[in-house]
RNA sequence: GCUGCUGUAGCUCAGCUGGUAGAGCACGUCCUUGGUAAGGACGAGGUCAAGGGUUCAAGUCCCUUCAGCAGCUCCA
């Protein structure tokens, strides 16, 4: 008798050995039954045909996109399945590892031929018999040492290593193979599942790309080839995620970037060299003056450094030593007079620098503490395959800034500086952020400093998060070498992360420089450093932030605010004066002095992403109106000039996220997007 | 850096098995002076990423370099 709970509550008793999740849906009913592809037994996803022999909580997993563990039974099969039409058609490959990801699935597969995009149809239709075929995943066991027999036998190395990963995590556990049919007679591969209950569930499915990738993630490993997938359970689902990823493209800065004129990149400069045009010129100023103002609030004084620093700089703060690698080369140089050799380094940070400017002078606890505030540009020598538009580059300028304080000071200053990331965020409406609280990896022998140091960095920064009351996750191995750091994470339109804010706190480059400040006590001390940038760098900051916009920019970030359009060019006079007003005003403003016909001009500033469209023709002119529009199609009607100016300087100077200038008409012609 | 793919007009792209370049948009001129998401006509624009090779002949085939894309690895 095996008592069987369902997430209802309802208890149902079967009166055999075991029961299999297959049979309790049908108990339930026909409907149920069709459509169960697994079960969670005790919250653990499971075959729906593994028998239960004991009493447990059993939910039916159905065959539903928006179910997790629905979508993980499909992507895993599938890849199976994938991985069973490439061995049709490349008998040489070696499988090694194919999980369920996020947004699909793929195969890592060794194989000296490589498979390329036009070999995808190919694949797919094996696949597609596979599928029509609707052979069932049969899934059987056996024991360690024959299993590891058989998989030795095979020669392949990788199904081996797996096996053996597996059993030293669970030296008791058996190892399972899963056929799709008939174990010994049809294709099967070593695989923990579960599955799908035959392949015939699969809906729609669709190679991604090719791409390589190591064994276990390791640059010294075998490169193995790895194609990427993704399966629904139906054609329209497919479908839909296909149309998603091609609106995600639209946003794409580097698309964007282009379009709107806000940045461009040129090979003969270098790559990964940010060339900020006029119009992204604009959205950079916007912020960096927000930030001004902040920084001004909070006691920061600006400081500017040059961008290079002699190599003995870096080597004292560690920053040489620790990643010669990842830095442009050093400029040598032979001083004229003495002849003497010097080395000089382009700065990967603004710190040591800003740590010169602190000990230039000598500091009392009274001058405590000094906040040192610098757009500074800093340079990395990214791996080429790394460089990727705006968000990771070569040369970028972070809203840097330094802290030094006594020890008693550090919590309240990085509260503030959390409270100004914070600030950044709410200003600019980013809700879908991470914090990610980065420590030491006490294995790792890259960290500098007293470990004890370290554990009470750690501890400190833990609380903050703890006080400011932000979700946050603690990721081991991410700090940097002198101290552990708060990162704000922000995901790019294909699900990339990127960090952009950060707060790092730092008992160790104050140690390497020998900083002091003279205590109360009339004894010296050592002060303690905290590394804050909000956006964290201009060029990563943006790049996301037209993303984020979709290149809709808020009023007070956009290029031109507000663009002129005149009906007929008889009204060209009275356009100018607008313009005109508009600009003394400080609002930035165009002129479509074009010959083309009102729609046409709307719809290019709409294209454009200016957020107020102004139509100028006989009727505004009698009454020193405009007609205002915005790009979100929504036709606010006339307006006195006057009117329109007043609302937009306000929305512009609050900063506001959203259109001020909406009167009570507001929506009347909105089209739903 | 590694694997695969890509590079043709300012932009988006076409150009079959080699026979010396094409569209749409943008741009310019002209016609039109038009009231809310593309008015019309004509025109100008290309060292086909760069360099080398094969060939009677290369945008097309091969090699090298540069740049970009996706992923891996890396990321102060």
């Amino acid at each position: 008798m095996i008592k069987i709970t369902l997430p209802n509550g309802a208890i149902k008793d079967f009166n055999a050995p075991t029961v299999t999740a297959a049979q309790i849906a049908a108990s339930i009913g026909p409907r149920l039954a069709k459509d169960a592809i697994g079960a969670l037994v005790d919250g653990v996803l499971s075959d729906l045909n593994a028998p239960i022999t004991k009493d447990a909580a059993v939910a039916i997993v159905t065959a539903k996109a928006d179910d997790t563990n629905a979508m993980y039974l499909l992507r895993h099969s599938t890849a199976h399945v994938m991985a069973e039409a490439i061995t049709q058609l490349y008998p040489e490959a070696k499988l090694a590892y194919g999980p369920p990801v996020d947004t699909g699935f793929y195969y890592d597969i060794e194989l000296t031929e490589p498979i390329r995009e036009e070999d995808f149809p190919r694949i797919e239709a094996a696949m597609a018999q596979i599928v029509t075929e609707n052979r069932p995943f049969t899934r059987y066991e056996m024991p360690t040492s024959a299993a590891l027999q058989k998989l030795a036998a095979q020669g392949n190395p990788y199904k081996v290593d797996n096996a053996q990963r597996a059993l030293s995590q669970d030296p008791n556990a058996p190892i399972s193979f899963y056929a799709t049919g008939e174990p010994g007679k049809n294709w099967e591969d070593l695989c923990r599942g579960p599955h799908l209950p035959a392949t015939g569930r699969i809906g729609a499915f669709k190679l991604a790309s090719v791409a390589g990738a190591y064994w276990h993630g390791d640059a010294s490993q075998q490169q193995l080839q790895r194609v990427y997938g993704m399966a629904f359970f139906s054609k329209a689902e497919l479908d839909a995620h296909i149309h998603q990823l091609a609106e995600a493209k639209k946003r794409d800065h580097r698309v964007l970037g282009k379009q709107l004129g806000l940045f461009t990149i040129s090979p003969l400069v270098g790559s990964g060299l940010i060339l900020w045009m006029p119009k992204g010129g604009i959205v950079r100023q916007e912020l960096e003056n927000f930030m001004r103002i902040e920084l001004a609030r909070r006691g920061y004084n600006a400081v500017y450094t040059p961008h290079i620093g002699n190599i003995n700089l870096y080597k004292t703060s560690g920053h040489y030593p620790y990643y010669k690698d990842s830095q442009f080369p050093t400029i040598k140089m032979k001083e004229r007079d003495s002849g003497d050799e010097s080395e000089y380094l382009l700065k990967p940070m603004n710190c040591p620098h800003h740590i010169q400017i602190y000990s230039a002078e000598p500091r009392s606890y009274r001058d405590l503490p000094i906040r040192l505030a610098e757009f500074g540009t800093v340079y990395r020598f990214e791996q080429s395959g790394e460089l990727s538009g705006m968000t990771r580059v070569r040369g970028f300028t972070q809203d840097d800034a330094h802290l030094f304080c006594t020890p008693e000071q550090v919590e309240a200053e990085l509260r503030s500086t959390v409270d100004m990331v914070l600030l950044v965020f709410k200003t600019l409406g980013f809700t879908d952020y991470q914090c990610r609280v980065s420590l030491r990896d006490p294995a790792s022998d890259k960290y500098a400093g007293n470990p004890a140091l370290w554990d009470q960095a750690e501890a400190t920064l833990r609380k903050i998060v703890k006080e400011v009351g932000i979700t946050s996750q603690e990721a081991i191995g991410e700090a940097a070498f002198y101290g552990p750091k708060l990162d704000f994470l922000v995901k790019d339109v294909i699900g990339r992360q990127w960090q952009l804010g950060t707060v790092q706190l730092d008992y160790v480059l104050p140690e390497r420089f020998a900083l002091e400040y003279t205590g109360a006590d009339n004894t010296p001390h050592r002060p303690v450093m905290i590394h804050r940038a909000p956006f964290g760098s201009m060029e990563r900051f943006t790049g996301i932030l037209i993303e984020h916009f979709a290149g809709a920019f808020p009023t007070w970030l956009s290029p031109v605010q507000a663009i002129v359009l005149s009906i007929s060019e008889k009204f060209l006079p009275y356009a100018r004066g607008v313009v005109q007003q508009l600009t003394t005003t400080g609002i930035r403003a165009e002129l479509d002095a074009g010959n083309d016909k009102i729609g046409a001009k709307i719809r290019r500033a709409r294209e454009q992403k200016i957020p107020y469209l102004l139509v100028v023709g006989a009727k505004e002119q009698e009454t020193s109106a405009v007609a205002v529009r915005t790009r979100k199609d929504q036709d606010l009607g006339p307006m006195p000039l006057k009117t329109f100016i007043e609302k937009i300087s306000a929305e512009i100077s609050d900063r506001l996220a959203e259109p001020a200038v909406i009167g009570p008409d507001a929506n009347r012609h909105e089209v739903p997007a």
